[in-house]
DNA sequence: ATAAACCGTAGAGTATAGTCAACGGTCAAG
DNA sequence: CTTGACCGTTGACTATACTCTACGGTTTAT
């Protein structure tokens, strides 16, 4: 099929489409009429931009989407093979969760002892005193 | 003073002082020497230069930090308005630990629904299956 | 005198994930 | 037959925060 009808079916712009096929996400259509240079799509790109769909759903970036497909083109998108991939990005997810937290309390940390000093002063300790 | 200086004061790089100038965080060093260009830098800007450090500790954008700045630049960086902003950047970072608890959630929702299939297949649903 | 160290500017490159515009060919409908 | 809808490619642009290179002038030390 043709570019408009996985634009369609998927959702996805042209030009995102025509991006994930740039960045090898998808195989590249084929050039097989001999009257024009459109390309043709087969089902398992559809089928491939929909995982890509779902995936992104998920939140994981298109290196990581990537190494998904990666193991359905070799054949080896167990149960198994794709939770490890999966588990890998919830463990990035609790890592980044750690550092927003861990930059929560230094802010908050930072306002509370702001809010003992008086108002008025325009030399907030927050900003001009050292890392507490 | 030099950014040389600057440099080794703040422990940011030539280039990082430089673009920081560029982006308007700190203002432009004055070329007062008439037999080279090298530009002159107040101890107003070292102040800034630590305060931007500072800032980025608690894992503001160069955006925010600019805000705070305005408001040194206006002397009204009072612990009041200075809170407020730091306020604010506390309520983003709630939001997206919201998003990546979401999204974790999503994941590791789709891991168990996953897990209890046999592994040999290699069409995990995980990747297949509509959106749980 | 010359080399090292420093200063300046402009512009390109990095990663992420597209979006948009320009330009030109093709196809279907009225 | 022409208009609109579709297709293709290339390249620029968005935001974020720098980093690096190239090129050329200056200052300092030996």
């Amino acid at each position: 099929m043709l570019i408009g009808q996985l634009s369609i079916k998927t959702g996805l712009s042209r030009d995102t489409i025509r991006f994930y096929e740039k960045q090898g996400l998808i195989p590249i259509g084929i050039k097989n009429n001999e009257f024009n240079t459109y390309k043709d799509y087969s089902n398992e790109t559809l089928e491939k931009l929909i995982i890509i769909k779902k995936m992104k759903g998920f939140g994981l970036t298109l290196n990581e989407i990537s190494d998904v497909l990666d193991l359905l083109d070799s054949n080896s998108a167990s149960c198994e093979n794709v939770s490890e991939k999966m588990f890998e990005k919830v463990k990035l997810i609790d890592h980044k969760i750690k550092e927003l937290r861990a930059m929560k309390r230094l802010i908050t940390n930072g306002i509370k002892s702001c809010s003992t000093q008086e108002t008025e002063s325009s030399n907030c300790p927050l900003i001009f005193e050292d890392i507490n």
